[in-house]
DNA sequence: GGTTTACTTGAACGATCGTTCAAGTAATAA
DNA sequence: TTATTACTTGAACGATCGTTCAAGTAAACC
């Protein structure tokens, strides 16, 4: 064993962060894991077979940064820490601000179905855990206990989604800062009743 | 010229919103459109430049439908409703859920520049034309006068875009439509100072 | 009528795609 | 010590990619 398995997932975690699954090529990826064809065949069977543990690497490593948000001492502005840190990386890191798993979304035709089942589910978990510090935020006091819990769990994934998206064109980080002070006033708003 | 101008574009944007500019092929293209590469190429100069014609297309149109809101009687309800035909088309018309912007943005490093100028600048086109919309509902009564209009316009424009990858993956209507209430209700809402 | 221009056809080009495979290596099991 | 297993190498495969081009058509201009 040549290769060390987690520093193989690594870097294809950011080839495909950078370039997203259909333009990674197979010789991108030789090149970034300093693999030859074969050797990555015998253990990932194919580029969507990699492409798998990497979705699945990544949602590991999201679900435990949100889960660290919920134990903080104040959920609500380890909330705000988390979207400040996502949202206003570096240039040099500037890819890391579109999430992995939406860009995927956007491919999700021609990925294989393994890797989008893989991709879906991962949606899921993070789901769970943007619900999971909604509802420690509710037990702290620093939301009301009238939240409705998963509408606001729902709310709060798609308004991360959506900056990402803008965050990737912003220049203006304090634009962006912006737009995470409203999400933060927004949560504690109002919410949509039941009946329409 | 054997075939009508508009409607090519039409049928190409179809291809391109459903598929992607990377994942739609030429021999896919060629299909679509009933044209041989030949005339094709003489008159688009390249798959980039039949895209960049597609993406100037779909804004015009965008931007048309937008500006259809700011001149309703109540721009807040069109606006309403512009969310929910936007997000909410039937299961045939699924792809449309997602704007083809957008999903352009998650391929922008492999359109050409050309194209990709295209696509930063419609986007820049439509925020516009959010912000329209906004001065529009201020004018009328609808929204607080102290609304900061630029801020919001980004925010409108962040709104639509999140909720539009979120649709996708929805099957659940009702859901989004709660989504595009608390959308409004955010618009009416509080917004941060400029001093933080 | 002759020339130009814009468009059309379809075979073919070179490049790149994901993948396979015979052959070799090094550690583990029997 | 031998057999097995897991991994590695690099050349090569067939398929598909965007694009080109010689040749033909039809309307527009002189």
């Amino acid at each position: 064993m040549k290769y060390d398995h987690d520093e193989i997932i690594e870097k294809a975690t950011t080839l495909f962060w950078q370039r997203g699954f259909q333009a990674a090529g197979m010789r991108d990826i030789q090149q970034a894991l300093d693999m030859r064809p074969g050797s990555i065949y015998a253990r990932f069977q194919s580029k969507e077979g990699l492409f798998k543990l990497v979705v699945e690497h990544y949602a590991d490593n999201s679900a435990k940064r949100l889960k660290q948000v919920t134990e903080a001492q104040s959920p609500l502005d380890a909330l705000y820490h988390f979207f400040e840190t996502a949202l206003t990386s570096p240039d040099e890191q500037r890819y890391m601000r579109q999430c992995l798993l939406v860009k995927s979304i956007a491919e999700l035709e021609l990925i294989g179905d393994i890797a989008k089942k893989a991709v879906l589910e991962s949606m899921q978990t993070l789901k769970a855990g943007f619900r999971n510090i909604i509802e420690a935020c509710i037990e702290k006091g620093e939301l009301p206990e009238h939240t409705p819990t998963s509408t606001a769990a729902e709310w709060l994934q798609n308004q991360f989604v959506g900056l990402r998206a803008f965050a990737l064109l912003q220049d203006d980080n304090q634009t962006t800062i912006k737009m995470i002070d409203k999400v933060i006033i927004d949560l504690k708003g109002q919410w949509p009743q039941q009946t329409h």
